[in-house]
DNA sequence: TAATTCTTAATAAAATTGCTAAACATTCTT
DNA sequence: AAGAATGTTTAGCAATTTTATTAAGAATTA
C-alpha cells in the first residue's frame, strides 16, 4: 500500500506552488533544488500535472511552472491519481478504473471477501485524500503543532520527526 | 496503493483453510486448486504464514495446512503485514516499521504536509483492515447481500459482481 | 539573436513482483 | 523398513514497474 516516489515528490513540489499560487512561476529547478527531488525526474512529472491540467508554463526568462487552479478547488487524491493512477487496492472497486478480476473464484452469485473488504479500504483512502485540498495540505506544513489522531501507545516512533 | 497478487492470494487461501477450521488440514494443491493459485507459489506464501504462527502444517499423507488459531483472533491486517509488510503508505508514520525519510525537507521543527495526510491514511487504512478477523472476512463472502456502503452515483460498475 | 526555460521521447538502471524448479525432509501407511 | 505422499527450503529467473537520465528540440523573453 505504497506512495509511490512519484506521488511523493509531485506533492512536494505542489507545496512550492500552493506557496508560490499569487506570486508567478517557479522554475522546476528551484522547486528541484529547495524539495532535493531529481530534476529531470521531476521535469516529467510536472508534465503530466500540466496535462491533467493543474499546472500552466512557459519558458523563457521568467518562466517556470504554476498552479493554474486554485488550491482550494485540487485535492491530494486527484494529484496521487494522476500520477499513480487508481487509488483502489484492487481494480475490481475502482470507482475510476473498474476492471473485473479474470481469475477470481466468485462470480455474480456469490460475494467476495476481499472485493468487500477492499471496498471498504478504497472508501476508506478516498475518504482522506479526497477530503484534502492542496491548500489545507500546504496549511498542516505551517500551522499543525498536536496530533490530530493521537494514538494510545504514546507513538513514540512519530514523536521523533514530529 | 495496490495489494499484491501474494496477499491476494494468502487471503484467498486463508478463505478455504477458516472454512475447514474445525475438519483437518487441506492440501496446498487443493487450496491452489479451488483458489485458482499458482501452486509452487502458494507454496511460498504457506510457509511465511507458517512461520508467522497462523498455520501449521503436516507433511505425508492426510498432510496439509491448517489454521492454528481461531479465525476470530486473526486480522487481515495481520495477513497483510505479513506478506507485504506495513499498511502505511510511507515509513514515516508506520507503527510497526517506522523510519525516518532520507531526504525530506522537513524536519522536528517544521511539519511535514505529507507525513501529515499519509498519517491519517494510515489510520484510515489500519482502521478497516485490522478491524476484520478472519471469521468475519469468509462470512463476507457467504452472507452479504447488500453493500454496506453505497456509493452517490449509483455505483453501476460493482453492481456488475455484485 | 541569444539566453533561458520548458517539451518530448527514448532509453537505461534498479527494484519489485510473480513465479518455477529441484533437491530435500518429514510423516503416514503397509 | 519401504515407499508414497506431502511439506521445506533455497536459489534464481523473467516480466513489470519504478525511478530516473539524456539529449535534441521548441517556445518565450530581453
Amino acid at each position: 500500500m505504497k506512495l509511490s516516489r512519484k506521488s511523493e515528490y509531485g506533492l512536494r513540489a505542489l507545496i512550492e506552488l500552493t506557496k508560490a499560487y499569487d506570486q508567478g512561476a517557479l522554475r522546476r529547478s528551484d522547486i528541484a533544488e529547495v524539495q532535493y527531488i531529481p530534476v529531470g525526474f521531476l521535469e516529467t512529472i510536472l508534465l503530466e500535472l500540466k496535462r491533467a491540467g493543474i499546472l500552466g508554463s512557459r519558458p523563457g526568462v521568467q518562466g517556470g511552472y504554476r498552479l493554474i487552479k486554485p488550491p482550494e478547488e485540487v485535492s491530494v487524491g486527484q494529484v496521487i491519481r494522476i500520477l499513480d493512477g487508481p487509488l483502489a487496492p484492487i481494480p475490481c472497486v475502482s470507482q475510476t478504473a473498474y476492471q473485473t478480476c479474470q481469475d477470481c473464484p466468485y462470480s455474480e452469485d456469490r460475494n467476495c471477501p476481499i472485493q468487500s473488504v477492499m471496498f471498504d479500504v478504497r472508501n476508506a483512502i478516498t475518504g482522506v485524500l479526497d477530503g484534502y485540498t492542496l491548500r489545507a495540505f500546504y496549511d498542516r506544513g505551517r500551522n499543525r503543532r498536536v496530533r490530530k489522531f493521537p494514538n494510545r501507545r504514546g507513538n513514540k516512533a512519530l514523536s521523533r520527526t514530529q
